[in-house]
Parts: C-alpha cells; structure tokens; sequence
DNA sequence: TCTGGGGTCCTATTCCTA
DNA sequence: TCTGTAGGAATAGGACCC
C-alpha cells in the first residue's frame, strides 16, 4: 500500500472514510461471464452512431478509450474493440452483492451508481483493526464474493477519499497496463499535501464549465483556487458553489456518510436513433416512458406531483417543461396526459434527437387514492386537454385535471397489473400500444394511452 | 469530438398571495 | 381600492456526477 508522510493540523482527524470503486465495473462483469474476453479490448456501451461508452476494459483505455467517450469516436480510436451493449440487471445484481459485502464491515455504507460506495468506519476501527487492514480485508471479500477488483482510498473527508481511490487505480498507458497500488490511505494531517497539487478538475463539481471559467482567473490547481479569497470565489460562481468550492479546497468537507437517501425524481429518457418532427410520434414515446416511469414509481411505493418532460433538440438546445399536481400519481395515463399536454405547448418542428419523462415532488404512494375533490374550474374545462388551438399552462392545467381523473380511473388496473406481472413475468400483461410494436394487431382506437405507438425513432442504443 | 441515461443540486425568474 | 413589498412556490435552465 502507498502511503503519504503524516503532518500536522488535519481538517476532520477524528472521521475515517473509505471509497470502494470497482475498477472497469460492467466492463469486468462482461469479461467474467464470458472469460473468452479476458486480456481483450471490450468497450460496454452503445455501438450506434449516437452511443456513448459506459465502461471499457483497461486494455481499451490503452488507445484512448474513456468513459462517456461517443462510440464513433471509441471505435476510431479502437477499431478491433469489442462493443457490448450491456446487461444492466445483471450488473445491477452484481452492484447488490458488492452492497452486501460491504456492509458486512458497517452499516454505514453509502452507495454511488451501482459500482462505488462510501463506508464511514470511523466506529468499526476499534473491531475491525486499522482503516488499511479494514480496506485489505474489503478487498479480499469483494474478490472472494465477485471474482472482481476494486480499488479503495482512504481519508478523513469523502473528497479525499474519494481521490485517494482514484489514485489507487490501474493506469492504462499505451505501452500497457500497470497494475494500482489497489488502497491508497491519504493520513490525517497530510491532506492539503495531497489535494493542493492536483488540477482543478479533480474537485468534486468542477466539471468543464466551472474549470474553463478557473482557468480563465488563472487557477490551475487545487493550490491555487484555496488560496482565492472567499467573496472572490462567490463573486465568480455564487454564494453556495463558491463557499462549497472554498471549503473543498481547502479539504474541509463535512458531508456525511449517508446510508440511505430517498429519492427526489423518477425518470426515463431517451435518445432516438433519428430525430423526430411530429408532434403525435413523442406523445407515443412520451406514453411509453409514462409506463416505465409509473412501473419503477410503483415499485418503490412513491407517487409525485411534478411531471417535467425533457426534449433535446437536432442542435442539442435542451429545454424541459413541468407542471405540478394538485395530487400525487402513480399511473402512468395520468403521467402521460401531462406529457403529452406539455408536448403540446412545444414547436417540434426542428427536430427532437431525445425526450424523457420524469416525476418529482415524491411522496409514498400510500395517499394516490384519496378523495380529489375538483378543482374550481373543473366543470368548465375537465376533459378538455388536447383540444383546442390554445396550449401552453392553461393546456397544461386541464391536462393536469384529467390526469387526476386518469389517476383516480386507472389506480386499481395499474395495481392489478403490477400484481399480473410480480406473479407471470414482466411480459404478461401490456398496454395495447406496446402490443401493437410487438406487431400484433389490435383495434386502432385511442385509448387514454393517447394513439397508436409510431413505429419512428427506436431509441438509439 | 460531438456528446447516453439516470439522477442531484443550485440559481434566476416569474407568479401569486399576504 | 390601489400600490408597494416580501416571501414562497413553481418553473426553467444549467452544471455536475457516475
């Protein structure tokens, strides 16, 4: 194990955080399910000209290739690489059983996506040894469990443990790989040492617009932005990411280890492999995210009151549009009446590359199906959304209307539904619009699901 | 180089209400 | 009744993370 020469006057002594971060997560999952893979460039991601790469193993990172990558340009870069498109549940499985390992050490275990934690054992020191044997040890059960690699830091913030574990990993170079010193333990004491050489970028929430603007005032390094005087850094970038960017600088962090975090949003998007110009073709693909989102709503026994839709257009400008509830819903017809009714307001016309569909404003679904009482204005406009030359709110405001009545309507069949599929499998039981995109025929009436799906735009990956 | 999908958080603006 | 103001909620956009 690499470890820095201890100083004085620590921010934090007392806490002892670890980042658990598997190394090439769903890439290595791939390999380990079909080892004829090992030792070969394997890129997990979409292949289609609108992909990304979502992982990819070191010996793909030895020509350049990196995560978030586009895939036209990965495949340049790699052209003898192995594209997979990825088994999301798998890895999903997979991110369970690392959860569990992990909290074989602590209860206190913070999970990040599905291939990173933070463990706060500031506690389980005393039975569970010094901070670099417990990080051996999560190593060694992480392997036992999953036949995988991970590489931990170790610090007295999430910061620096966080890049502590960067810091622990394999590097891929074009002459090969070298193998990471796998736990890097930043000590009390040495963490400005550690934290100040590294460049901006390296500060969790400096992605490239805030860096370009630091390196635009001169600042390169993390050494340089802590030396900024605070109101210098808020009159640049506001009051709370200034006074966040300050305090991180200067390796003071007191964010906690969170074991669990509720939810604020539940959404779906996607990036069609064409982009679309009707209207009608994203209301389809608006119902069908609806249906998603109300499933994995359902599943987690959350309703929301705000539906927001998203649409990037050909140019990429993205805009979204929300509009929130008088009551929580869980189903997806209502969620779908207020995309579509959102849609609506929107000139599709120059072209829409990716929609998605979303619900905040989160609560237990336990109080969906309350008594809704109508709103003043119900008799004059319920029923009324979609028709009409007028859009925008007003539209948006009878669309939420009927979407209370969808709720109220739809409440019980999406329970039975949900109670089909727990019992017969996801398949056995659909709407009539996903029916009709597996090619089977059925009457072409609009349901409340709005009309007919469009066979345009299958979504890119 | 040309940008996925699932999220969170922050800021500015607008609108409504007291 | 009208006007000014302040605060909160809703809305929209942007940046960021994995």
């Amino acid at each position: 194990m690499k470890q820095l020469e201890p100083v004085t006057s620590p921010p934090d002594r007392e806490r002892t955080i670890l980042h658990v971060d598997m190394d090439a997560f769903f890439a290595s999952v791939e390999v380990l399910d079909d080892p004829s893979l090992a030792g070969k460039p394997v890129i997990v991601g979409g292949s289609g000209e609108r992909g990304v790469v979502a992982s990819c193993t070191y010996e793909a990172r030895r020509f350049g290739v990196r995560s978030a990558m586009p895939s036209v340009r990965a495949r340049r870069l790699c052209p003898h690489a192995i594209f997979i498109g990825g088994h999301y549940a798998r890895y999903s499985e997979m991110s369970g059983r690392l959860l569990g390992v992990l909290r074989t050490f602590t209860p206190l275990v913070e999970p990040i996506g599905l291939d990173e934690a933070f463990l706060d054992v500031t506690g389980a020191r005393r039975l569970l040894g010094p901070p670099d044997e417990i990080a051996a040890a999560i190593r060694r059960g992480v392997h036992d469990e999953l036949s995988l690699h991970c590489s931990i830091g170790i610090g007295s913030t999430k910061l620096i443990a966080k890049l502590a574990s960067r810091a622990a990993k394999p590097v891929a170079r074009r002459e090969g790989v070298s193998p990471g010193a796998g736990v890097v333990s930043v000590p009390a004491g040495r963490e400005l040492a550690f934290l100040h050489p590294l460049p901006v970028e390296a500060i969790w929430g400096v992605g490239p617009a805030t860096a370009s603007r630091l390196h635009s005032l001169g600042i390169r390094t993390v050494g340089e932005m802590a030396a900024l005087d605070e109101a210098t850094v808020a009159r640049h970038f506001g009051k709370a990411q200034g006074a966040h960017l300050a305090a991180l600088s200067r390796g003071i962090d007191g964010a906690p280890v969170v074991a669990e975090r509720a939810a604020k949003s539940v959404g779906h998007e996607e990036t069609f492999n064409r982009d679309l110009y009707e209207l009608s073709a994203l209301q389809n693909h608006a119902s069908r995210m609806a249906e998603s989102v109300a499933v994995h709503l359902r599943g987690a026994q959350l309703a929301g009151r705000t539906v927001s839709v998203k649409v990037r257009f050909a140019d990429f400008t993205t805009i979204t549009r929300s509009h929130t509830l008088h009551v929580v819903v869980d189903t997806a017809p209502a969620l779908a009446a207020v995309a579509a009714a959102l849609l609506e307001g929107l000139d599709v016309s120059p072209g829409v590359r990716l929609l998605g569909v979303s619900a905040s404003g989160l609560r237990p679904n336990v109080a969906v199906n309350q008594l809704v009482l109508p709103f003043p204005d119900a008799a004059a406009t319920d029923g009324a959304g979609g028709e009409g030359p007028e859009h925008g709110p007003a539209e948006a405001t009878r669309a939420g209307l009927r979407a209370t009545r969808l709720q109220t309507n739809w409440h019980e069949v999406s329970a039975a539904v949900d109670a089909i599929r727990a019992r017969f499998g996801r398949d056995a039981v659909g709407t009539a619009a996903m029916v009709r995109r597996e090619g089977i025929q059925v009457p072409d009436r609009h349901g409340p699901w709005g009309p007919s799906a469009d066979p345009d735009g299958t979504p890119a990956r």
